[in-house]
DNA sequence: AGCACGCCGACT
DNA sequence: GTCGGCGTGCTC
């Protein structure tokens, strides 16, 4: 049996398969989506098999066999591991990157290693026991990591564990992954265990007999019962001289001998815990290698930490327990009530929970144990961040008409089971969310599981209130505010089938589920769902992805839908004309008004002699709150440091004569540059405009805006969220709590502020500058600006009070706040995609952002030139040269390579080039075949290439 | 990414 | 004459 491996060396020559021999105890384990430890040049690493056969095509003699297997339920299956290959050909990265976005933090397992007694001085046992310890030396690895749960994943096979061994263990190993062990099981571990160290222990005493070395304290007295039970016990010293060689006696004598207790105990020591506490042992450690005495192994080791809290067991005796009851004097009434309990037990039940349960104390349950009656021990704890919160639950409300036919529309494509994706185009309050729920519910009920994504930011307790509410413990919540571990536990729910619903950002895309029937995507345009860090995917694509192999629905819903999701849902044209996958939900739920927004020029306040960054309009709007006991959200859209240059009497912006987009200001050389196409200028005194002396770059931070309120409102209370108040784990959901308990009279932040808050008495909105998007270098900046206002105008007035809408800006003029003023989706997209044919922007074409740096900016140059002219070249052989503006329905074309925006990063420079393709063409294909031609060439010190396909952003 | 193998300087 | 520098090449 041949199992091909991609190992985690993320590194483009060893990004392909890598074929192992599978050990004949391990057969019946490994499978597709097996995580294995395997030699691999000279070290073990861990790895993913990615497929199983009979057949390689290396020599078969060659092969290295699978050292260890990691988990006894795959984590990943096929369909995960096809979807990896899938996404490292489009977005150009390894196979092992897109495997490890896949798995929790806690199974990106290193390599550790560790020693133990070797082969040699297992020999020294005599001749009619060897035969055990052979397999001993596996099992005492197994055993030890049976026993130290350390490492909190329970199965583990020695290199050298006996087949029988894993057969026998087998049933139970895979119950033990579960969050507990049951008692039988961890009976047999421990038996294992104690026979094991038993066996070594006889060995131990033979070599240090025979070494005529002080014999260790402790180990022959330590357990006697133990040490004579092993059937070599006898045959030890008489075996012993044989066997032993003068210097491995001396290497034994060297070592110190509490280091030999430890390796008795656990079977073996990490080479870095042994170095930290045993400083002065390594000659004699070298020198015990040497020898065979001790020998070195790697393991793969996961990044968990377990949690342990003491458990009851139920006895395992039942009869006895149930006469030691009734042999219990009448007035330990509490320790009756406790064991009572305890016989009804079928599983552990952890110590706090008995306790509250049964209203007992820790003393009552301590003295049962004293005496025997009650098994307390430690157990593996899951952790559930939910656990002990009671959800209301809720019940399916009846729906609009309009959502009912989206409802019934989504439920057939589900049940037809052929992929679909559908654009849900509702406005904020149109009551998607219930059209959601009521979808996953009729999945579920064909026997489906449904994944939910939601943006980072808006995975609020409230919305995993609602989805628990409806769903109860059917759903797992996976986001980034959890532990390691607590996400490692909720990924577990999902792959061992214990949940149906996941719910969580980005990365809950890869929730492990057999059967997936519906994705829900909501607020399908936010950009969280594009990973900055390789891999560089859209969950939004890897999503309709996933969905074709499953067969399953996509619901990407939004008030705001991208261009890109729109121009795709609008093209899909249905039997009766009207676009097959736009689910329209124009009407918000109650007939509720959206507010009236107030479009400031900020021009005109000047020219009023305001030169304050708050206009009347906001500031009189504030004063007002502050006197009625309301409150205000205030928005300073602020996004990254790039600083534009911006006249403030006439608005006047400098944009690049050739890309249509805004100049970035560069300190250091007074020039104002374009991130495109390195176009320069230098950066003018007076508005060339109009010839004012009032040019400005941007970015007031919110700090100033404190000050300025403080200054404004004596004695007003702001919070401020930003990314200097909320780096800190919870800190958002507090400053959000406190809010809405009306601890504070205005909520100020940058675009956190924007999303999915819903609180009664807020009923201002104030964006102090709706510019700072729209000037940012990125030809989304129209879009974004859109989306956000539309998004922050929905933050006020959502209940009986009525809302306000303050917009501050220097570009009145601009479609992206006129339409947005008006609430009118419809001719902001139009406008925007005129806008984007003109200039060649996606959806009318697509974009790759190829970037590469070195330390030095010649040979970046030379290299970035080369790399333009192989892709050019690539391209032109394919025949798809030339330019997306120009006729044909394939095309690629290529600018640069240019500086990129930050020239020079860690001390290295950057260069870019921007590719734009339209039509059928394998861009990523192109662009990952010429890049095999820059690394084979230049080994050290290479130019590093980043691939960004589809990029949002362009920084 | 590591680690080993391999060809040229400052030490015993 | 050896220890060790890190340049390049491979890892089933």
């Amino acid at each position: 049996m041949i199992a091909s491996v991609i190992v985690d060396v993320p590194s483009r020559q060893t990004d392909r398969p890598f074929d192992y021999k599978v050990p004949a105890e391990m057969r019946a384990w490994i499978e597709t989506g097996s995580r294995v430890g395997v030699p691999f040049g000279g070290r073990v690493v861990q790895g993913f098999v990615v497929a199983v056969s009979e057949q390689t095509e290396m020599d078969p003699k060659r092969l290295k066999a699978i050292a260890e297997l990691l988990d006894p339920t795959p984590p990943l299956r096929a369909d995960l591991i096809e979807l990896a290959e899938w996404i490292s050909r489009k977005y150009v990265c390894t196979w092992t990157a897109a495997l490890q976005a896949m798995i929790p933090g806690a199974l990106k397992g290193k390599a550790e290693r560790s020693v133990r007694f070797g082969a040699a001085a297992l020999k020294a046992l005599s001749p009619e026991s060897a035969p055990q310890m052979r397999p001993t030396s596996g099992s005492l690895a197994a055993a030890a990591h049976g026993t130290d749960d350390a490492s909190g994943s329970d199965v583990r096979y020695g290199h050298e564990a006996a087949a029988a061994e894993a057969g026998a263990g087998a049933e139970s190993r895979n119950r033990g992954t579960a969050d507990t062990y049951g008692a039988g099981v961890r009976h047999e571990h421990e038996a294992a265990a104690a026979k094991a160290v038993a066996g070594a222990e006889t060995a131990a005493g033979t070599i240090a007999r025979a070494s005529d070395a002080a014999e260790p304290e402790g180990t022959d007295a330590a357990e006697p019962g133990l040490a004579a039970g092993s059937a070599s016990g006898a045959g030890a010293s008489g075996a012993s001289e044989a066997g032993v060689s003068a210097d491995m006696r001396g290497a034994f004598a060297a070592l110190p001998s509490e280091l030999v207790r430890e390796l008795l105990r656990h079977g073996s020591i990490r080479l870095a815990a042994l170095q930290e506490r045993y400083p002065h042992a390594g000659d004699a450690v070298k020198s015990a290698l040497r020898q065979g005495l001790l020998e070195e192994q790697t393991a793969i080791r996961d990044r968990l930490s377990v949690r342990k809290v003491l458990a009851v067991y139920p006895p395992p005796d039942r009869p006895a327990a149930e006469e030691a009851l009734a042999a219990l004097p009448k007035r330990a009434g509490k320790q009756r009530e406790v064991l009572a309990f305890a016989l009804d037990l079928e599983e552990p039940l952890p110590l706090q929970a008995l306790l509250a349960e049964t209203g007992a104390s820790a003393g009552s349950v301590r003295a049962l144990a004293d005496k025997g009656m009650l098994d307390v021990r430690e157990i593996k704890q899951e952790r559930d961040p939910y656990a002990g919160r009671e959800f209301v639950r809720t019940e399916p409300l009846p729906l609009t008409p309009g959502q009912q036919e989206v409802f019934e529309r989504v439920a057939a494509a589900v049940d037809a089971e052929s992929p679909q994706t559908f654009l849900l185009h509702g406005v904020t309050g149109s009551g998607k969310t219930e059209v959601y729920m009521q979808s996953i519910q009729h999945c579920l009920e064909q026997g489906k599981q449904a994944i939910v994504l939601v943006p980072e930011i808006s995975l609020t307790p409230q919305m995993v209130e609602r989805f628990k509410g409806r769903f109860g413990d059917m759903v797992a919540v996976l986001h980034s505010r959890l532990s390691n571990g607590e996400r490692y536990d909720e990924w577990r729910k999902i792959r061992e089938r214990r949940v149906e619903v996941a719910i969580g950002a980005r990365s809950a895309v890869f929730a492990p589920f057999e059967r997936i029937g519906l994705i829900v995507i909501d607020e399908e345009h936010e950009s969280s769902y594009k990973q900055e860090e390789t891999p560089k995917y859209h969950a939004r694509d890897v999503a309709v992805r996933r969905a074709k192999q499953h067969g399953a629905v996509v619901v990407l819903g939004s008030a705001t839908p991208s261009l890109e999701t729109y121009a795709a849902a609008v093209r899909s044209a249905g039997p009766d004309g009207r676009p097959a996958s736009l689910l329209p939900l124009p009407e918000r739920v109650g007939a509720r008004p959206m507010p009236p927004v107030a479009v400031v020029d900020m021009r005109q306040e000047l020219k009023g002699g305001n030169r304050s960054m708050f206009s009347r309009a906001l500031h009189e709007g504030l004063a007002a709150r502050l006197e009625r006991g309301e409150q205000s959200v205030l928005l300073l859209n602020r996004r990254g440091y790039s600083t534009f240059v911006m006249c403030r009497s006439c608005g006047y912006t400098a944009t690049c004569p050739h890309c249509d987009i805004t100049l970035t200001y560069h300190q250091r050389t007074r020039a104002l540059r374009c991130h495109y196409c390195g176009h320069a200028e230098m950066a003018p005194r007076l508005c060339p405009s109009c010839g004012s002396e009032h040019i400005r770059y941007f970015g007031a931070g919110t700090q100033r805006v404190e000050e300025e309120l403080a200054k404004l409102f004596p004695g007003i209370r702001v919070i401020r969220m930003d990314v200097d108040t909320t780096t800190e784990k919870g800190s958002h959901e507090k400053w959000l709590k406190l809010f809405g308990e009306r601890k504070a009279d205005v909520l100020l932040g940058t675009q956190m502020v924007a999303k999915g808050l819903d609180f009664p008495y807020v009923t201002l909105v104030g964006v102090i500058a709706a510019d700072t998007s729209l000037g940012l270098p990125d030809f989304r900046a129209g879009e974004r600006t859109f989306q956000l206002l539309t998004q922050v105008a929905g933050r006020a007035g959502r209940h009986h009070l009525p809302g306000e809408v303050v917009v501050q800006t220097y570009t009145p003029e601009h479609y992206a706040i006129q339409t947005a003023q008006q609430h009118d989706y419809e001719t902001f997209v139009q406008d925007e995609l005129k806008h984007r044919r003109m200039m060649g922007y996606p959806p009318f074409c697509r974009l790759i952002l190829v970037t590469m740096s070195h330390e030095q900016l010649p040979l970046l140059s030379s290299v970035s030139e080369r790399f333009a002219a192989r892709l050019r070249e690539l391209a032109a052989l394919s025949g798809v040269l030339g330019s997306v503006q120009g006729p044909g329905q394939r095309a690629m074309e290529l600018l640069g390579p240019v500086a990129s925006p930050i020239s020079r990063m860690k001390d290295r420079y950057r260069f870019q080039c921007m590719i734009k393709y339209r039509g059928n063409i394998d861009a990523s294909g192109l662009i990952r075949e010429a890049l095999a031609s820059f690394t084979e060439g230049a080994p050290k010190g290479q130019v590093q290439f980043s691939v960004d396909v589809d990029p949002h952003m362009i920084l």
